[in-house]
DNA sequence: TACCTCTTGACTTTTACTGACTTTGGTGTA
DNA sequence: TACACCAAAGTCAGTAAAAGTCAAGAGGTA
């Protein structure tokens, strides 16, 4: 078994141990009862439980320092979720105003939520931006808010 | 648990304590009663009680001496319209999500819209763009959704 | 083979904490 | 008044304790 998947479940298990959904580690600690080195902890976490999987994850550096996994609960069938996936790395800015006012209009989403993913992509902040990579920035900002409407 | 989660934990309480939202100490006693060096206190009221969260230190030295800690309240439109102002072109991270927090503290904007601005410049969006012009980002598209909130 | 995922370790950055030294203000005394 | 002395708080550099990053290599699979 590879060591990924046992630190992946032992994530999972502290998860469903919580109330909270939250598994609460020390890296260096959490990796010396694996038997890993430490970096492989961030390979798990940056590649399993990522926000697309349903994870945010927080983390505070130095003494006393901690990771925080947290699980947002997602049916799969939820409809933001499947926005989300329809999104994909880019989307122009006429499309991504279309959908912030679909999810508005179907009710996904509150008057003030879509205006501030409104306020994010604008044009002043694309302008910002070099031109070829406004569009996956405005996916990467529209998928994340997205997903914390969850 | 930290040493300085414990201080300023104690100065919080005291705050509460007080109708004037002001907490006066020692700063040899307060340390003594809590079993850290002096400095330490300095140390947490440089990184935790600075004016970007909402403090403003007062202090004396002599015999006789004082630290006196305020929460200052803003408040209304102007006040955004002052943070817009002091966040210029650049931002980094942390001060982005302090300045976030405090917003949300201090009554400014409500916790979805708080949510919704770390969404937009959390970690995940910023690794989309190249390195130097992640500062530059962070101030457009946080400067943009406090303006909808005036 | 070529490619992808996994794994590691060296190095960086951030945060916490301390102690030695400095600066400031008050008080007593010649 | 001028000076000495004491009692505070301030500063800063150094150390330690964490997590983050990244390049390089290992191992498996089409």
């Amino acid at each position: 078994m590879r060591i990924s998947d046992l630190i992946t479940e032992r994530i999972l298990e502290l998860l469903d141990e919580s109330d909270e959904s939250i598994a609460e580690i020390q890296r260096n600690e959490f990796a010396n009862g694996i038997g890993c080195a430490p970096s492989q902890i961030n390979y798990v976490l940056s590649s399993r439980f990522t926000p697309e999987h349903g994870f945010i994850i927080e983390s505070r550096r130095g003494g006393g320092g901690y990771i925080k996994i947290k699980r947002v609960v997602l049916d799969g069938s939820s409809a933001i979720m499947h926005i989300i996936n329809s999104i994909g790395d880019e989307i122009d800015a006429m499309s991504a105003r279309i959908l912030i006012e679909n999810c508005y209009g179907s009710g996904l989403i509150d008057k003030q939520s879509a205006r501030l993913m409104d306020a994010a992509i604008s044009k002043n902040v694309m302008h910002s931006l070099p031109p070829e990579i406004r569009a996956s920035a405005r996916a990467s900002i529209l998928k994340e808010m997205l997903l914390i409407q969850l």
